[in-house]
RNA sequence: GGGAGUUUAGCUCAGCUGGGAGAGCGCUUGCCUUACAAGCAAGAUGUCACAGGUUCGAGCCCUGUAAUUCCCACCA
């Protein structure tokens, strides 16, 4: 059925009704096809606190163009969404909203605070997949996950048990980040240096045993001198070489320490003496642990002084810092104060700076899981896109740390680590066992800590898709085909479940790392709810639709570079929805609904428009197959409105509008045809108007989605018939020409004469006495002078058979016209020039492709062509 | 300190393995034209950061310089 379309085209209310309906039909699906290939992608799972921003627009848009794109071309295309739990994030939100009641979270207990972070699960988790509907996203919604539901968790325990009976687990007494804020460790990826404003305090520590002579030594942190243990120099620093073996007095604490030897040492620094403090600085851990040096933790959970630091006990750290300075200076200790900036770690989840601390803890063993990882990129199974990005990947995996994998959290996947009471023995069990392993003793209580939110993040790719049980799914689904992500997280995420999927399941977790950069605002600064710049997608989507923004997003960036939010683009991608909207109602509004095609003769432009649209699926699938989906999209819209409106529909006009023209047919039959082929690799970009369009334009298939994609044609190849494809396109230049002509004939409302027979010229004229579009379909033009009867001067043109003479119209300005032609001439001669000069190289001749020089001397003659053509016409005109 | 990116039209950016400099927006001029004024036609605008090199030929490859952004590691 053939409908009359809005003369506008109104996202809102399609794109709802679209996406309901592909649900319902159950599209999104994807169930276990051993006759299909499959392709898979998992969502990277947002995160419970948040709301779709930017970012996810992106990250989705791309997932959802590569599996449209692959769900069209036959393959079995399963995309799994999900939800992360985000472990610290969300704790942190719970207990601002606890804190609104005035409670703290030791109030209300572990139990009561899971219950109420399950609510905020419940009422926020969903919310931000129902976001991701509004764009569009194709995602199997059957099949949605979350980082602690049960399978998952059973992930979690599955490999927790594996790595520790591998002794890649292990339980260890480390310098670990601490939040005073959060009180809890944090990883080293997730602090941020930030550069502070700050002093260097220089102070004197008396030698013992000599009166009156002192070292040198400059911190920043001066309240860690509480916790000193030693003072270290360079072996080979000749000022101090002396001291080495010898004491000094710690001030303030009065305590002597040794002067040791270490070559971790800058000479050139400072004054080449620093402070050691084992308990508080990971280098100063490092050259405890050399040289055997007791470790003193001076600090609290919460960041102030403990028992250790004597009459500080109980102050902030800074409070201590001030106080200590005071006491140095008091007793002429303090040399002087030098100001400086340095950089300051700080938790990026609260901005506080964070402690080194000393802390049994929870770790990975990582060097023996690093190198399958580091091997799977360096022998091309593992693909970075854009490659740059995989030598970030190695760096980081080839300088990898242990990881800290305990955070003293409650949201999260509490370790199952289980403490004897009686025997200390530590048993590890995927379930709570009864007793200990060891001595039998059932007083058992379970580690209070939970997992770092990546643990089970790592997982992702296949406990999503049953793992650890051998499902269906996980042996035809795995290894998935393309992670798509943001570069920020390379390190916390896609790393983790390189070596995870390697480790549990013997695979790696994805062939394709697909990654793409951050979208900022206008002014190129990030989006961040300090600024306030933030824009809503929702928002956007409300006002522009669903396609323009996923348009907007894709174009006109490169993959792995950062891009800017701006609204004229947007406005941009609207319009050419629009475009593509009244090109298709134009279609339809001369379609026909008996469709019997008696005799399809095409012409020279059905030819022309056929094997561009052909050319185009060809060079889509390149690009596509490359992620150059921006390039790709390009592509497809500049044919859509450059060659398929501007030119081909156009062209086409005075076969339609003539019924007795023996190639309207053809002419129908083509529009339709391009117009379908252009839809479908439109679609993977603009999901919903691209379906809209189908199906008012066609009534044979059901939906777009599960339509073929166009695949290069052969027989639509008509670039053999060179001349015929060269004839048409001089055909449309010259349409151009004439068009361009009309600057020359800018009489306005003219009374046009009409002398012919054809009906449609007449009627066109008679209702509107502009003949602009007329002159368009004129194959020659006329100046004449005194044209019998009609008027003065005249102009003439020739129309399909007919000739219309325009009486008021005159050559305004033959002189501009005479300057225009010239500079045409004049460029067209150093266009020749340049051709027979590159020609006339004999290196180039020599040594160029056969088809580059082909096509130079195909230019060439082109250009010789145009130039007498203008040569003519400037005749014409000085006559 | 190590690594990576960027530098192309007034603005924001594309430009795939080297073969006549592109888009959008903006600007100039003319147009309501039975698909579309969210439109159409015509037009102007570039030392492709700089300096060398390779090549018959360089925006693209190589070397160096400058500016700028980001990541990693950080010196107490």
């Amino acid at each position: 059925m053939i409908k009359e379309l809005n003369k506008v085209y109104d996202p809102s209310v399609v794109e709802e009704r679209l996406y309901n309906n592909w649900c319902e039909k159950k599209y999104f699906h994807a169930e276990v096809n051993k006759n299909k290939k499959p392709y898979t992608i998992v969502m990277p799972p947002p995160n419970i606190t948040g709301q779709l921003h930017m970012g996810h627009a992106l990250d989705n848009t791309l997932q959802d163009i590569l599996i449209r794109w692959k769900r069209m071309s036959g393959y079995n295309a399963l995309w799994v969404p999900g939800i992360d739990h985000a472990s610290i994030s969300t704790e942190v939100k719970v207990v601002q909203k606890l804190a609104e009641e005035g409670l703290k979270k030791t109030d209300i207990g572990r139990e009561e605070f899971l219950k109420r972070a399950w609510d905020w699960k419940e009422e926020y988790g969903g919310i931000i997949l129902n976001q991701l509907r509004k764009l569009g996203s194709s995602c199997d919604w059957d099949r949605v996950r979350f980082t602690l539901d049960e399978g998952c968790s059973e992930a979690v325990l599955e490999t927790f048990m594996r790595l520790y009976k591998k002794g890649y687990i292990y339980r260890g007494e480390k310098l670990i980040n601490w939040c005073p804020k959060c009180k809890t460790t944090i990883s080293d990826a997730e602090v941020n240096h930030v550069d502070k404003a700050g002093h260097f305090w220089h102070i004197n520590y008396p030698i013992a045993g000599e009166e009156g002579r002192f070292v040198e030594i400059a911190t920043t942190r001066p309240e860690t001198m509480l916790g000193d243990t030693a003072v270290a120099v360079h072996p080979d620093d000749d000022r101090y070489k002396d001291l080495v073996g010898k004491s000094v007095i710690l001030p303030i604490v009065n305590k002597e320490i040794p002067v040791i030897a270490d070559s971790y040492v800058d000479m050139e620094f400072g004054t080449g003496v620093v402070k050691i403090t084992p308990a508080h600085d990971p280098n100063d851990f490092e050259v405890g642990e050399r040289h055997n040096l007791p470790r003193i933790n001076v600090m609290n959970d919460d960041g102030t002084i403990n028992e250790n630091g004597g009459k500080y006990c109980g102050l902030d750290r800074y409070e201590a810092r001030k106080q200590i300075v005071e006491e140095l200076e008091k007793e002429g200790l303090l040399v002087k104060v030098e100001d400086i900036t340095h950089a300051v770690g700080v938790h990026e989840r609260c901005n506080e700076v964070v402690e080194p601390l000393i802390k049994m803890q929870w770790f990975v063993k990582m060097e023996e899981m690093a190198k399958p990882a580091i091997d799977c990129y360096k022998d091309g199974s593992l693909r970075f896109i854009p490659d740059r990005f995989g030598k970030v990947y190695l760096h980081w995996l080839e300088n990898i740390k242990d990881w800290c994998i305990s955070r003293q959290l409650w949201w999260g996947h509490r370790i199952p680590a289980y403490y004897c009471q009686d025997c200390g023995h530590i048993t590890v069990s995927k379930t709570a066992p009864d007793k200990c392993e060891k001595c039998g003793s059932t007083n058992l209580k379970q580690d209070e800590d939970t997992l770092d939110t990546w643990f089970s993040s790592a997982l992702w790719p296949f406990s999503t898709l049953g793992w650890p049980h051998d499902t269906e799914e996980l042996k035809h689904f795995y290894p998935t085909s393309t992670m798509v992500t943001g570069y920020d997280i390379i390190f916390f995420w896609v790393i983790r479940m390189v070596f995870s999927g390697i480790e549990q399941v013997g695979q790696i977790p994805f062939k394709d790392v697909f990654i793409h950069g951050l979208i900022r605002d206008e002014q190129g600064r990030k989006f961040s709810k300090s600024l306030g710049n933030g824009i809503d997608p929702l928002e956007v989507i409300e006002k522009y639709g669903a396609d323009p923004l996923r348009l907007m997003l894709i174009t006109g960036i490169s993959p792995g570079n950062d891009m800017r939010f701006f609204w004229d683009r947007l406005e941009n991608c609207r319009n050419f929805g629009n475009k593509l909207w009244n090109a298709s109602r134009f279609v339809l509004m001369n379609l026909e609904e008996d469709d019997s095609n008696d005799l399809i003769m095409l012409t020279a432009a059905d030819k022309w428009i056929l094997s561009k649209v052909n050319s185009l699926a060809k060079e889509v699938q390149e690009n596509m197959e490359n992620y150059e989906l921006g390039l790709a999209a390009d592509k497809i819209t500049n044919f859509l409105w450059d060659e398929y409106c501007d030119w081909y529909i156009e062209m086409v006009k005075p076969r339609l509008y003539n019924k007795e023209d023996k190639t309207r047919k053809a002419a129908l039959w083509t529009l339709k045809t391009v117009l379908i082929n252009a839809l479908k690799l439109l679609h993977p970009y603009m999901p919903f108007i691209t379906e809209e369009i189908f199906l008012h334009v066609q009534s044979e298939e059901e939906t777009i989605m599960l339509s073929k994609w166009p695949e290069y044609k052969e027989e639509w190849n008509y670039k053999d018939d060179e001349a015929e494809i060269d004839a048409i396109k001089e055909a449309v230049r010259s349409i151009r020409n004439i068009r361009a002509e009309m600057n020359v004939v800018p009489a306005k409302k003219a009374k046009v004469y009409v002398v012919s027979s054809d009906e449609f010229t007449r009627i066109r004229f008679e209702r509107s006495e502009v003949f602009f579009k007329t002159l368009a379909y004129a194959s020659e033009l006329h100046v004449q002078e005194n044209k019998d009867g009609i008027g003065e001067d005249a102009v003439s043109c020739v129309v399909e058979n007919a000739t219309i003479y325009m009486p008021f119209a005159e050559l305004v300005d033959i002189e501009k016209e005479i300057e225009r032609l010239e500079k045409e001439r004049a460029k067209m001669i150093k266009e020749v020039e340049r051709v027979e000069k590159k020609l006339s190289n004999q290196g180039f001749v020599a040594k160029a492709p056969q088809n580059v020089i082909d096509e130079e001397k195909a230019k060439g003659e082109k250009y010789k062509a145009l130039l007498s053509q203008i040569e003519e016409r400037l005749s014409q005109i000085k006559k």
